[in-house]
DNA sequence: TTCCAGGGATATA
DNA sequence: TATATCCATGGA
């Protein structure tokens, strides 16, 4: 994509494949906030500010390699669009949704935050993830990072059920200490499948949260996370019922192949914002 | 008051 | 392997 770097600052020119809060507002990532159109992502212990100027997008950002990877910069969004276009549905959610654009974060707050969206709704997630930083993470003035393994690890359940986890309190002390004791979160180059068994091995973590984190972490294209909007999705490409969502996502990443993930971004996003019950 | 939210764990057949 | 039930919380 058409970018460069000037001033520490990334300039992004190619507005039709980048579109801030359509990034942000499309269900993969919490730790964000706007105001007067200026936008803050917090990631690990960077900050990002996202603003546009003119016809073009300005990021600032404490690391700027790290935002270039992170913001998926180096990706050419348009064969993708053009390839999806020809499935059914998908036109009308890609031009909805151009400018969205599928995030690499770091594995360990994405797993985190994805075993907390489990039966959760948004505002409610994002405002643990908040409590969840403000209390561990490092403090930088502006912002807080968020938390080191070793400090989720320091905590116990009653900890995160104070900022609000409810019942999954359990599994975020599970699965960190697992991840301290060795699990292996360097699943970059691990194949789907295994991939996705190795991660569905922690606690809080089923098929559906893995699909997020291999997804939004990790890259992966091939799969298709199915959550409550997705079944609507799923109903409306007339495709064989089936009430398992494992079945509906084995249809739909059969279909979609390495389009899966994103064709689920766009759509998501699409039927979420239109709120397509 | 009940229902729902980017579901998963567990028990049961 | 497939289905039923329970789980904290807060907004609608």
């Amino acid at each position: 994509m058409d970018y460069s770097i000037l001033n520490n600052q990334i300039i992004v020119n190619d507005l039709s494949q980048f579109d801030i809060k359509q990034m942000l507002e499309s269900g993969q990532v919490f730790r964000f906030s706007e105001e007067d159109g200026n936008y803050k992502i917090i990631a690990e212990n960077v900050i990002c500010h996202l603003k546009y100027e003119y016809d073009r997008a300005i990021i600032s950002s404490s690391d700027i390699d790290f935002a270039i990877k992170y913001f998926d910069l180096d990706r050419d969004y348009a064969p993708i669009k053009q390839r999806l276009a020809a499935y059914p549905l998908m036109q009308t959610a890609i031009d909805y949704g151009k400018g969205i654009r599928i995030l690499n974060q770091p594995p360990l707050e994405t797993i985190v935050s994805f075993i907390i969206s489990a039966n959760n709704n948004i505002p409610r997630i994002k405002g643990i993830l908040t409590r969840l930083c403000e209390c561990l993470g490092e403090d930088f003035g502006e912002y807080r990072a968020f938390p080191t393994l070793e400090a989720l690890t320091s905590e116990d359940a009653a900890f995160y059920r104070r900022i609000g986890a409810g019942y999954r309190a359990e599994y975020l002390v599970d699965t960190v200490r697992s991840i301290a004791d060795g699990f292996d979160l360097n699943l970059y180059s691990v194949a789907t499948p295994e991939a996705r068994k190795r991660l569905m091995t922690l606690k809080g973590v089923g098929g559906k949260v893995a699909d997020c984190i291999l997804l939004f972490a990790y890259h992966k294209e091939d799969v298709f996370p199915m959550d409550t909007w997705c079944k609507r999705i799923y109903r409306d490409f007339s495709l064989p019922a089936t009430k398992s969502c494992a079945n509906m996502a084995h249809t739909l990443t059969t279909m979609f192949g390495d389009l899966s993930g994103y064709a689920q971004q766009y759509l998501f996003y699409y039927y979420r914002q239109n709120n397509i019950i």
